[in-house]
DNA sequence: TTATTTAGTTATCATCTGCTCAGTAATATC
DNA sequence: GATATTACTGAGCAGATGATAACTAAATAA
């Protein structure tokens, strides 16, 4: 009966290539549940390792934690949709909906959504920089492929243009703060995602000439 | 010359209402910064007094942080709102638009959206109960709503119902995470917030018919 | 002025934090 | 099986943490 209940505390030694792998997802998981205050102890409690090993992989923990963000933030993004977006052969409703079910896909993950939030609370710098990347990529693009593809004039007025990305953000959002409701609020997430999605991006399409047409009145009205 | 840099150390003896006032805004700044991992030796810098003094007037720190929930959660809800959603006498679309406005006006400020997403991120239970709120009270009764106003036979379809409270989370999502990106991803705000919103609820208004009617369809090949 | 009350501080506690290092044991080579 | 290498651990460090208690001084009452 003796040695049942704990059958080998036999310590495991693994090629250091695969441990700090290893590692480096445990500290995703980990960070994602309790953020980065978190404790080194209960993190290697959590990998089932000493805590002393955690700094033989990463010297310091702010350093383990840079290998978080990258993983989370670059491995995060899919440079084609840069393409996808302003690829005008295509209608650009459908250049939407196919981006933003590929975009939440991509997202739609406990440990993605929650690190972002945790890493932007703290002001890092690399939050800061994704965010203004999404504006410069995607937001900013697909404002300038709206007006295009309702045969609008491109504008050169700050002033309007800045409206014309809350306009297109109002779709992020919408997609965005579903995922956050989701591993944030713990709400129940929709059945069907992808439905949502055509019938958000239909409803924006539907939407933007009338929506435009007012952003340039109330902009001219104030120049 | 000597003691003009440091006029006097001299110490403050408040009464201990205010004292305890003083803390309980200090403490609403210094969390909404740091988050709640922040020491209480330096909360008590903030406020200019020994840390030993903020546990003269809160037993523990929980007990600080308990306060600062309540301020900021039940403070922030005025109970008319779910009034003015159903009163029927008047166009929902000046409803949605005057609520959202000022709705918008009550939270969008940098403590208020900071600590939600800190207590939420901590799984707080209050935090859970203030989402199950906005659900119950807002977003529910505003799908109801848009239903009648259209004209639309009320459902009894819980699958549908799902659909319509997403549907007016789209508008919800897009008020929230425009105050998000301001004070937790320190992007730029825009500078007419209220026109925003009249374009956001027109919008939404102009396409809750066919969306509407695209969920109807959409359950009905379910049943 | 003196005495009393109590708001506020200083010094300290036990515990927890990130981090280090001497020692242990699992693998590879012979 | 003996030896060398090194992945891994246990014990412990200095500093920070929440919390306590003995002390100090500002207001009020006498």
């Amino acid at each position: 009966m003796a040695g049942t209940s704990e059958p080998a505390p036999k310590r495991q030694r693994l090629a250091p290539d695969a441990r700090q792998q290893l590692i480096l997802e445990g500290a995703i998981e980990y960070f994602a549940e309790f953020g980065f205050e978190g404790g080194t102890r209960e993190l290697a409690k959590h990998l089932q390792i000493s805590q002393a090993l955690l700094f033989r992989y990463f010297p310091t923990k702010a350093s383990l934690i840079d290998r978080v963000y990258e993983v989370v933030f670059l491995n995060r993004w899919n440079p084609s949709w840069e393409h996808l977006l302003i690829d005008r052969t295509r209608p650009l409703t459908e250049r939407l909906t196919q981006f933003y079910k590929d975009y939440n896909r991509s997202i739609d993950r406990y440990e993605v959504i929650r690190i972002s939030l945790f890493s932007a609370l703290r002001n890092e710098s690399i939050s800061q920089r994704y965010v203004a990347r999404i504006r410069a990529q995607l937001i900013a693009p697909i404002a300038v492929e709206v007006r295009a593809a309702l045969g609008l004039s491109a504008i050169a007025n700050a002033a309007a243009r800045a409206l014309d990305e809350q306009l297109v953000l109002s779709l992020h959002a919408t997609i965005i703060y579903g995922i956050m409701r989701k591993h944030v609020f713990h709400a129940a997430p929709p059945h069907d995602p992808d439905f949502l999605i055509e019938l958000y991006v239909d409803g924006f399409m539907r939407n933007a000439d009338e929506a435009f047409r007012r952003i340039d009145a109330h902009c001219e009205g104030r120049t």
